[in-house]
DNA sequence: TTCTGTGAAAAGTTTCACAGCA
DNA sequence: TGCTGTGAAACTTTTCACAGAA
């Protein structure tokens, strides 16, 4: 597999975790709705509840950005939204296309939180002829054909498969091929795809599984016996999912 | 105050570390692949490659479970579906409800990988009145009114949340109070739940600003002499990890 | 005083590399 | 021989705890 060894130590001050990049867009969210109710600042405590971790982890987090905050005071709410904003690369417009609109890619045409964060709705892309020229979320659907010539006439980098899962694979080829460079799939399937470009997957049967295992644990571990009814929101002693290993409700009514 | 979260010390088997527990639904859904086609037997390499992970860490993965290989072989395709099943809980029947009906909630009641995998969909409930008793997928609409006595009626301890980010937190605290223990979150917004219960979130637009991030590294920092005309084959190891759940979990516990 | 910013320690995860079984 | 299973090393992420700015 030639090429450079792995690359990326990259200490420089561009050197931001994954984990922390990953964490942003809650902090955003949660600034963004603090700048809505026009709270000035807010303590590392405050926000880590309201994004929902922990604030040693928030403080960390936004030490590898800079040095945006005032001690014994907080953090300016208006500047920080701008800052994690552009360091997200949200303060330049992305033009998107969705491929496959059936119920899933209709209901993220839908999605509000598109347009409010950089994102445009460039086009959706659909393989069935019936659909093209509807409109669905008010943007008409267009033929698969146009594919290439819709992702260079708009210049979109991005895009999003809800394709079935039979379809990802082609249909992420030939995004790929046109030039866009990241991928957002919702189809339960392994995409490949040549170095540099990134995939990001969400699968709804995963999440469902996860829950499922650890569902399971809590079954098993310490039920004390008999007592038909439900236990509801019983405060259980020690957690049984946080038996295993972490998975922590980071959030907590405290 | 609370805190003494006691450490496990590394106890005994039942201490699959959760980047584990996360891939399970993975392998298992390439060994279902792999059987349907009743293929017998498949080797680390292979079996890795067809889940978008390398050999090494799906060989450690598989140890937390047992030893459920044969040296100079492979694994046995079926005997570890079922493995893996067994750990996953998904051998059991697991009801769930899907509440909030629209685009999105219509999209995972009809979506096919939920039922195969252990997973029934016991009721669809929305707070439009005149949704009710409409069938989506096949399954009658029920009213929000009935929540509680569906849950109870059926033994959900799954519950997945498609509504509006202004309803979601009322619905989950509904959901806990009649007992169920775990939720798949679709709504842009954090829950807070009680210790026991387990939340999951997924959130589109989290997922696409993390891509924005990264496509806007690309552009910005990019070779190091000469402009390479395209971009398909730069050799960024950054997180160019083909497939799925790259580095940092889609999806995070809330 | 209050609250940030950050070194240092701990915990968790991935990768390496090879012993040893079929 | 060919492949699994696994210690140990390398790396990443989280947590702790406190110095120091406002």
């Amino acid at each position: 597999m030639a090429t450079g060894r792995t690359h990326r130590p990259a200490t420089r001050s561009r050197g931001i975790p994954e984990a922390t990049v990953a964490r942003l867009p809650l902090y955003l969210r949660a600034l963004t709705a603090l700048s809505e109710r026009s709270v000035p600042t807010v303590s590392s405590e405050e926000l880590a509840a309201a994004a929902g971790v922990n604030s040693a982890k928030l403080r960390k987090d936004f030490s590898y950005l800079g040095s945006y905050g005032t001690r014994g005071v907080g953090y300016d709410v208006e500047y920080l939204v701008y800052q994690i904003s552009r360091e997200l690369g949200l303060t330049q417009d992305w033009p998107v296309v969705i491929v496959g609109i059936g119920n899933l890619g209709a209901a993220l045409a839908n999605y509000g939180g598109f347009a409010s964060r950089g994102f445009r709705v460039a086009a959706l892309i659909d393989a069935d002829p019936a659909m093209a020229g509807k409109p669905v979320a008010g943007i008409p659907v267009r033929h698969t054909d146009d594919l290439e010539k819709i992702i260079k006439d708009n210049g979109v980098s991005i895009g999003v498969i809800a394709t079935p899962a039979g379809a990802a694979q082609q249909v992420c080829d030939r995004l790929v091929a046109a030039g866009v460079t990241s991928i957002l799939n919702f189809a339960p399937t392994v995409l490949s795809v040549p170095d540099g470009v990134d995939v990001r997957k969400v699968d709804l049967s995963i999440e469902l599984q996860i829950l499922a295992f650890h569902e399971q644990r809590k079954a098993g571990e310490e039920t004390p016996a008999g007592d038909g009814a439900l236990p509801a929101a019983t405060p259980r002693a020690a957690s049984a999912d946080q038996g295993p290993d972490g998975d922590v409700p980071a959030v907590m009514p405290a």
